[in-house]
DNA sequence: GACGAACGCCAC
DNA sequence: AAACGTGGCGTTCGTC
């Protein structure tokens, strides 16, 4: 059973359609008001909610109390499927773009003045007729995936995709408990007592004054890169960038406090007194989750920089009083997820029972671990020089199945041709330009070098899609791993989100649950059990396994790596 | 003053 | 940890 909502005439219709998408009752007419009530009143398990974007019905429903089970988000299953090569000659891939394929209009988000909550016409008033018919458009997506040539594996992917929306919209609902005094003490540790924007602060001030001094330079401007350079190179230093790692390698009195710099210029610019003020709020940061918004299915977020929560300020990452947070992360998911998908049995088992990379070594492939994981992610990444380079061979020999499937895809984007993940999400294929530079490169016209340029951005398209199959697949393993958890923790918890234990944060191989102590351990097992769940969803009984390192702690940065 | 490229660092 | 994938984001600096 399905219910497609739609905002027309000021309203809301709600058309019942049967799991094969015909008419299933009379269509019902609600007020916009009204809508978490009705869905309290209607959701169940075996129903569905179509919407054409979650982000744009979700958050009313969870802002008074409730929830859904489950929906379809049209906006991202119409991307996938309209992409997918699986479904490429449906009506819906040959469909004109339309609104659902623009991209999501900007959800500000503005705080009401006290005057405005009282004031129900300004929200109600504010919400425009939906241009496209979801009812239409659910049924062309019901189509394109049965008429696909792998109408099971994209089943899945839409399914999870649409259950990684409701994760997000309730993970920026409920927020991640966030310890502004916490936060704040860190950064007069570090950076000196709090300052106006604009203003160095005094540790700043500080080592500044000792890079100019070192460098014999009393009007350094040490935030600029040109500025440091030069002067860098005045003092003789043979430095060709001021970038981290090639400061590193020389030996100079103002190395160490030009490093110290940037540590501590970085921390005040990215997650400062500034951060602290945009993004939390009554105690939780609040990210906005973009489902999908990484070319490989790949999450990404919008504002605050959640994907990228450096590790030294994850200690104002609190649980509340009574409450606990359980972190968990997948031990090598990517070749673990390469090895399954190639149905390479030698590197599922190298990664069984222990570390993936301990496991390569044991097979004799390299000497190290360190040399495994440099092979890995380079055999994954395309690497053709220095260590990475050299060692991926050794891996072709040790695992020629997994090798061959990386190189394959690799292969494909060289030829500019699409490559998929495992259920069917399908990459991108180069621009036209890329096409025409090849041809032109290789008729009377064309000369060396631009045969080598074209072979070069060849390559780099190869690297790209090598990385795609093994990237998007990954993502898909973590949305399974997501979606059964979220399944796990709703069964038991069927209340408000915020009320029990709740996802409230993930990037890419890692989730946060905050959970009351008294459950943290059974999330604990849940997290464990889904993510076997998602190993059997995608790959079924093949003998891989994905093992996690969970932590129930009170502060995100306790969790062990 | 607005805009965008370049730079550099953070995450996985 | 160089190059070898996917991103976000803040600053500087040049151009219009």
């Amino acid at each position: 059973m399905h219910l497609v909502l739609r905002r027309v005439d000021g309203g809301v219709l709600a058309t019942p359609l049967t799991d094969a998408g015909t008419a299933g009752g009379e269509p019902i007419r609600l007020d916009e008001p009204g809508l978490p009530a009705f869905v309290a009143a209607h959701d169940a398990p075996g129903v569905r909610w179509v919407w054409d974007d979650t982000a744009r019905w979700y958050p009313a429903v969870l802002a008074a109390g409730g929830r859904v089970g489950r929906c379809v988000d049209l906006r991202l299953c119409r991307r996938i499927l309209r992409a997918a090569l699986a479904a490429r000659g449906s009506a819906l891939a040959a469909a004109p773009a339309d609104a659902l394929d623009a991209p999501v209009a900007e959800v500000r988000v503005v705080r009401p003045t006290q005057a405005q909550l009282f004031d129900d016409a300004l929200f109600t008033a504010s919400v425009p007729d939906d241009d496209v018919d979801p009812v239409a458009e659910f049924r062309e997506q019901l189509a394109a995936v049965a008429g696909s040539t792998a109408p099971g594996a994209l089943r899945l992917l839409t399914t999870a995709e649409s259950a990684g929306a409701l994760v997000a919209a309730e993970m920026l609902h409920a927020g991640l408990p966030w310890r502004a005094d916490v936060h704040e003490r860190l950064l007069e540790e570090t950076l000196g007592p709090r300052v106006p924007y604009g203003v160095r602060p005094r540790r700043l001030e500080e080592i500044a004054a000792v890079v100019r001094e070192r460098l014999d330079d009393p009007t350094l401007n040490p935030d600029s890169p040109a500025d440091v350079l030069r002067s860098l190179r005045r003092a003789g230093l043979m430095v060709t960038s001021t970038r981290k790692w090639e400061l590193q390698e020389i030996e100079h009195p103002v190395i160490e406090p030009l490093l110290e710099y940037k540590r501590l210029a970085r921390l005040l610019t990215a997650n400062g007194w500034t951060w602290l003020d945009d993004w939390v709020r009554d105690g939780r940061f609040h990210p906005k989750y973009v489902v999908g918004g990484v070319v490989t299915g790949r999450w990404a977020a919008d504002g605050g920089g959640a994907m990228q929560l450096p590790k030294g300020i994850r200690g104002a990452v609190v649980a509340d009083p009574g409450w606990k947070l359980v972190v968990a992360d997948a031990a090598q998911l990517e070749p673990r997820v390469l090895a399954a998908m190639a149905g390479d049995r030698a590197m599922a088992a190298a990664g069984d029972g222990r570390d993936l990379y301990d496991g390569v070594v044991a097979s004799g492939a390299v000497e190290t671990r360190q040399q495994a994981k440099v092979a890995m992610l380079g055999a994954m990444y395309g690497a053709t020089q220095g260590e990475g380079g050299r060692l991926v061979p050794r891996l072709v020999r040790a695992f020629p199945r997994a090798l061959d499937l990386v190189e394959r895809a690799a292969r494909a984007g060289e030829r500019g041709e699409p490559v998929t993940t495992l259920l069917g999400r399908t990459s991108p294929v180069p621009e036209a330009s890329w096409f025409e530079a090849r041809n032109q490169a290789y008729t009377v016209e064309g000369t060396p070098a631009m045969q080598r340029a074209v072979e070069s951005r060849a390559r780099s398209w190869g690297r790209f899609t090598r990385n795609f199959v093994v990237q998007g697949t990954a993502a898909e393993w973590a949305l399974a791993w997501m979606g059964s958890l979220r399944s796990r923790l709703t069964a038991r918890f069927p209340g408000a989100v915020t009320d029990g234990p709740h996802l409230v944060f993930f990037v890419h191989d890692e989730i946060v649950v905050h959970a009351p102590e008294e459950h943290a351990e059974w999330v604990a097992t849940q997290i464990r059990e889904a993510a076997v769940d998602a190993g059997r969803l995608l790959f079924q009984e093949f003998p891989v396994t994905f093992p996690l390192s969970v932590a129930v702690a009170g502060a995100y940065s306790e969790a062990k790596d």
